[in-house]
DNA sequence: GGATTGACAACTGTTGACAGTTTACATCCT
DNA sequence: AGGATGTAAACTGTCAACAGTTGTCAATCC
């Protein structure tokens, strides 16, 4: 467990306990190290990282808000696991979320901004000639966290964010699973494009387009025993 | 506060004090008993409500993670102060979410839902024949909940209520301050008539609008002190 | 007189312990 | 043998006490 003391000197450490058990316990269903459905035993996780069980119940509080983690009364913390349904209903809201963001930063986009927007996307234009998937996962992400920056909507930005890491919990298989690259690229150049010349609506459908592409190519990606788990909830995932 | 418990026999009742705290703060902090700025005290709510520190203090995790208050370690809790830009924020995003409510229940509505939705409009009909301000309130209230509920996103309900209870912290003044109900009431309309003819691009429109009227009337309203306490986050405010 | 320093008070962060509930297992009856 | 029942272990919910920090106020020193 590595605690970030990067600051060279001085170092401000007031971190509460509870703020690093949260993050570390976040951190550990994000890397699906803590699978969705497993049970989460209070007194396991504090023994295991040296604390009482105080912080970790109150990081537990935390996170079941965030939507990471259900909990039911004297019964314990389970991971969330997200069925069909709600996997479509999550990416619908994303992509309405950052439909909303392409067009808030297109409209009050300055030109220092579009400068760093055109230069991921020269990034990502740089992974694929160079045919490197991992450094184009890594500057597709780059871009997205550029434009949710930039539209300067911070409760916005939280609220995606959130959701982002909500999709993680069913996202798990294949982490960075980006087949055709230029079909990508194609989607990110018109998002840009729109929000550099200002067009709001432009930026608006591009960006929803992109999410709902994403959507598309993920659901298409299933194997139908993905979902086994609650396999009630297939039918009905109507759009 | 009525605990509604209908179930008819077997009510399983097992609620912690954890999750009867917090929706206590959360009463207090939304009715304005708690104002906006207020530093709370964990002992002394504690006290005041005759339990032991550690529910407040996983309740205030849960708030927090909410929105509703800020944690600053080593110094306490305080009940959050919403700018004017960050007002507007709010306003911008909660309409985002509500216009892409109304075009997912557009796509997904049953004849039933169409009913509820026709009966909600008579309602509030009704309550401008009687020029009854206070009717008009609830049953407008009602009308977006039925849409909200209807959309059938549970998790864009869920970020929706909580953008909603945000937005309390900042519009406490005149609760149910609508002056011009015929106004609303067209706009209502222009909602209910794109839903119930499956027009979802028409309905994301009308929804959008009638949230930014909202804005607009609120923020027309605000007499130039109202946001006071932060006045160097006046200037921005674009679009 | 003003600023610095020291101690005190109030509060938060954390811990360990106790009480109540759930779950699993072994036992007993049919 | 199969199912029901009672008991025990494990875990969660809650509490009270301890430790550490922050902020205040008064006394002291320049």
């Amino acid at each position: 467990m590595p605690l970030d003391d990067r600051k060279p000197f001085h170092a401000s450490k007031v971190q509460t306990l509870t703020v690093l058990v949260q993050r570390e316990i976040e951190r550990r269903i994000l890397t699906g190290e803590l699978p969705a459905g497993d049970r989460l035993s209070e007194s396991a996780l504090a023994a295991d990282m040296g604390v009482s069980r105080g912080p970790v119940r109150e990081a537990m509080r935390g996170l079941q808000q965030a939507g990471l983690v259900d909990i039911v009364a004297n019964k314990g913390v389970v991971v969330r696991k997200i069925g069909y349904d709600e996997a479509v209903d999550l990416y619908n809201l994303r992509g309405s979320l950052f439909a909303f963001m392409c067009e808030t930063m297109a409209a009050r986009r300055t030109d220092e901004q579009c400068g760093v927007l055109k230069g991921k996307l020269e990034d990502m234009a740089a992974a694929i000639r160079a045919d490197d998937k991992e450094a184009y996962f890594r500057s597709n992400l780059d871009f997205h966290t550029t434009i949710v920056e930039f539209c300067g909507n911070n409760r916005a930005r939280a609220v995606y964010e959130g959701i982002a890491k909500e999709m993680h919990l069913f996202r798990r298989r294949g982490l960075s699973r980006i087949e055709n690259m230029e079909a990508s690229m194609q989607e990110h150049e018109a998002i840009a494009a729109a929000i550099i010349a200002g067009r709001a609506e432009a930026a608006r459908k591009a960006g929803l387009k992109h999410i709902r592409n994403g959507r598309d190519r993920f659901l298409a990606s299933l194997d139908p025993d993905s979902f086994a788990a609650d396999p009630e909830r297939r039918p009905a995932a109507a759009e």
